[in-house]
DNA sequence: GGCTTTTTTTCGAGCCTCAAAAAAATAGTG
DNA sequence: CACTATTTTTTTGAGGCTCGAAAAAAAGCC
C-alpha cells in the first residue's frame, strides 16, 4: 500500500522534479522551474546549484540571443551532455539496431544489422544482441563508465515489469529475459520494452501538446500493435505489456490469425490479412511475410482502382473501426497516431474504419476523433527507448534513495 | 505535470496515510502504523496525538481481550464515530435509496422509495432525489452539520470527474448534474458515481485479500455494466465513467442493444437479451424490462432441460466470453466478480463463458481465471458509495490543503 | 516486588522549504 | 558614463517536520 513521505525522501523527490522540468522544457531559468514545480525561488536554487555542482545539470547561458527583456537575465539550465550516457537497442523483423545517446540526448553512436530473427537459434539470437552492445559499449571514442542504463525495444509482448521479451511474431522463441541477460553480461541496469509502447513514449516527447494525458499509438505492419497512454502514464497489462489491441476478437470464429487464434482484428488488418484477403487468398490459410514493398504497391494498385485491394483495404478499416470502438467503449475516444508501412495507406482504410466506429458506442463523437499517421515506426521506438532509459537515469540514479528504503515493512 | 512537495505538504499527506492506514487496518495500533507506513514510531505518535485531539480517531482500548502477550498492551487506533457523517444516495431502475453514515461506517439511518424512473420527468426526478436527502439530514436525530460528503450512486454512465449522470438506462433524460444540484441544495460537497465503479470499490473494502491490485466487477442485470481496478486504482475513461464493457461489440452488425447500436455483448448477454433469444423472439425486437422474478424462473427452466432457455444462455455466455476475451488482451486477465440478477444463474453462462475465452488471447491462462458470484448488487453499491464519500473526508476534510496551493502555476 | 518485554512518548539534532532581503546583471535615460 | 528601473538569482534566518535515542509507561513473569 501507499507509504508514508520520510524527510529525507523529500529533497529526493524534489530534486526528481527539478530535473524532470529541465528535460521537458526546453532550457528553463530558474524561474520558469519555480513555476511548473509550484516551489519556491530559494529551493529551486538550492537544488539547481546541487545539481551543477554535481555535473548533473549545466548552465547554458548562450542559449537564445537574450531576448532583449529588461532586468538580469534568465540563465537556463540544461542536462550535462557528459553527465552519463544510455543505450538503445532496438529488435524488429529481421533488423537490429543500437545507439548510444548522450544524457541531453544527443545521439552519439549507432550500429545497425540485418539478421535472420525468424529461424536464429536461441543462444545466436541472445548471442548477436549481446555481440552488437559489446561493440558499442566497447568503442574507444566511448568512456564505457558513462552507460548508466540499457533500453531494448523489441516487437512483441513483454512483462508488465519490463524485464523478458515473453512472446513475439519475429522469432519461434518464447520468454527471453534479455534484461536480465544484458544486466548479467554488462553490469548495466537494463529493461526490456514493448516497440508500440515505446512509440507512445516517443510521441509524448515529440508532440507533447497534441499527445499528452490520453492518445492511442497504433501500429499497422505484419502484425498489429497497440501503445497507449492514459491520464498522461503508459498503460500496461497486469502481468504483460498488455495493449494487444491486435488480438481482441473483431469476428469471433473468424480469419484465421497469426496468434494461431480465429477472427482478432489483425487477422483482418494487419499486412498479411490485406495480402491475403487482396490476392483471394482463404481467410484459414497461414499467415505469410509480405515485404514493405509489395505493401506499398497493393496500396497503389487500390488507389488505383476499384478490385479486392480495394476491398481488403475496406475490411481492414472495418476491423480496425470495430475494434477502436469496443476500445473507446472502455476508455472513451482519444487522438489515435497509425504508425507503420501501411500508416501510408491509411487513405484506403479510414473510410471504412470511420464508418464503423459510427456504429459503436465511441461512435458518438466519431467525427471528432482525429486520427495522425507517421508510416516509419523505427524512429519512434529507438526515440522512445533512449527517453525511457533517459529518465530512468534522471529518477533513480540522480535522484536515488526511496525506493529502497520506504515501505520494507509493507505486507 | 507533477508538482513539487512542499515542506508543508509532508505533514498534510503523511496524516493522510495515518488516517487511511487507520480505516484499512481494523484497530492498528500506533507500531502497526508505523510499520505499514515507513514512517517512525515518533511521527506516527505525533501525528496520531493531533487527530485524537481533534477528535478524529479515538483510542479503542476496549477491543480485544488482550492477547495475553507480554509487554506494555496496544492500544488500538479507530475512526472516532462522532467526528463526521456521510450521505449516500443510490438511484436505480424503479428505486431510490439513502442512507447516513457516521464517520466509523455504521450505517445510522436509512429510508427507501419506489418511484417510476422510466417516465418521470427531469424536475420531478431531481425534486424526489433532493426531497429523501432533505428528509434524512432534517432528522431531529441527526446533527445535520455533520454530514461533511454525500455521494450518489447511480446505474448509467457518469462523467470522469463524478459530477454528473450523463447517460442512463433508468431513464431517458440525460446530462443531470446530480453533484452540482446536491452541492447547490445543501452546501455540502458531492459526488456522482457509476454504480459498476462503486461495486468495484466495495468488494476491494470487503475481500482486500481476493480483489486488491486488478479486478474485474462485471454487473449482469437489465443491461450489462462494468467496474475496473488496475493497480489497485479504479479505471475510468478519459471523459466519462468508462469501462462499458457492455458495449463493446460482439458481432459487427448484430443484435439489437438497448443502446439503439448493434452487435453490443450486452445485446446477447443482458436479461432482455436472453429472454428475447429463450422467447424466440427476433434479435431486430426492441428490448423490454423483464422482472428478476421471471429471470430467475427463464433459470429454473434452463436448469431443467435443454431448450432455447438453456441455448439463451449459452449464447450470453459466448458473447461474455469473447467480449472478456478482449478485455484480457488489453489488460491481461484478472479476477471477475459477477454481480447481479443473472450472477444467480452464472451455473449456466460459465461453460460457454469459459469455452468463448479458451479461443481468445486471454484464453491461455483461461482454467485460472476465477469467477465469484454476488446476486445482490444494491448493498454493494451503497457501501461502495459509503466507502467513496467516508475515504473523500478522511483525505480531503481532515488532511486538507494542498491541491489548492500546489501546482497553481502549472501550465 | 523486582525483572523483562513491548509500546508509547519525549527530546534534541539535523534537514528542508519558505519568505524576505540582498546581490547580481542588464536595459533604458539623460 | 553614471544612475535608475527591472528582473533574476542567491543568501539568510525562521519555522516546521521527521528521525534516532533515550525515557517513560504498562503489562506479564517469577
Amino acid at each position: 500500500m501507499s507509504v508514508g513521505i520520510r524527510h529525507d525522501d523529500l529533497r529526493r523527490r524534489n530534486r526528481a522534479m527539478v530535473i524532470s522540468a529541465v528535460r521537458r522544457a526546453g532550457q528553463p531559468s530558474r524561474t520558469e522551474i519555480a513555476a511548473t514545480t509550484g516551489l519556491s525561488h530559494s529551493t529551486i536554487s538550492a537544488i539547481s546549484a546541487d545539481l551543477i555542482h554535481e555535473g548533473i545539470l549545466t548552465e547554458s547561458k548562450a542559449s537564445e540571443p537574450t531576448a532583449l527583456k529588461r532586468g538580469r537575465p534568465q540563465i537556463g539550465l540544461a542536462q550535462n551532455p557528459e553527465a552519463a550516457a544510455v543505450l538503445t537497442v532496438v529488435l524488429s523483423l529481421n533488423f537490429l539496431s543500437v545507439a548510444v545517446i548522450d544524457y541531453a540526448g544527443q545521439v552519439i553512436a549507432e550500429e545497425q544489422q540485418r539478421l535472420d530473427t525468424l529461424v536464429m537459434p536461441r543462444d545466436e539470437l541472445i548471442g548477436e544482441c549481446v555481440a552488437i552492445v559489446r561493440r558499442r559499449l566497447q568503442d574507444p571514442d566511448l568512456d564505457l563508465g558513462s552507460v548508466a542504463r540499457i533500453a531494448m525495444g523489441i516487437q512483441g509482448i513483454t512483462d508488465s515489469h519490463s524485464r523478458a521479451m515473453l512472446w513475439s511474431p519475429i522469432t519461434p522463441l518464447t520468454d527471453i529475459p534479455f534484461a536480465d541477460i544484458l544486466e548479467k553480461e554488462f553490469g548495466i541496469p537494463a529493461t526490456t520494452e514493448n516497440d508500440c509502447n515505446m512509440m507512445a513514449v516517443a510521441l509524448q516527447w515529440r508532440d507533447p501538446e497534441r499527445y499528452r494525458d490520453d492518445f492511442i499509438a497504433i501500429l499497422l505492419s505484419h502484425g498489429i500493435g497497440m501503445g497507449l497512454v492514459l491520464k498522461g502514464a503508459l498503460f500496461t497489462g497486469t502481468h504483460s505489456s498488455g495493449g494487444e489491441f491486435g488480438h481482441m476478437i473483431h469476428r469471433p470464429g473468424g480469419a484465421l490469425c497469426r496468434c494461431g487464434r480465429r477472427g482478432c482484428v489483425e487477422a483482418y488488418a494487419g499486412n498479411y490479412a490485406i495480402w491475403r484477403s487482396a490476392m483471394g487468398i482463404s481467410e484459414d490459410a497461414a499467415p505469410t511475410d509480405v515485404g514493405d514493398a509489395d505493401m506499398r504497391a497493393l496500396a497503389a494498385k487500390a488507389r488505383q482502382e476499384d478490385g479486392p485491394e480495394r476491398e481488403a483495404y475496406r475490411r481492414a478499416g472495418e476491423a480496425l473501426g470495430f475494434g477502436l470502438g469496443s476500445l473507446f467503449a472502455l476508455i472513451d475516444p482519444a487522438p489515435v497516431a497509425m504508425v507503420g508501412v501501411s500508416a501510408a495507406a491509411f487513405d484506403l482504410i479510414e473510410p471504412a474504419l470511420r464508418e464503423a466506429i459510427a456504429q459503436t458506442a465511441g461512435g458518438q463523437h466519431s467525427k471528432s476523433i482525429s486520427f495522425d499517421t507517421e508510416p516509419n515506426e523505427l524512429p519512434l521506438i529507438r526515440e522512445g527507448c533512449a527517453m525511457r532509459a533517459l529518465t530512468f537515469v534522471d529518477q533513480e540514479i540522480f535522484a536515488p534513495g526511496g525506493q529502497a528504503r520506504a515501505g520494507k515493512h509493507v505486507a
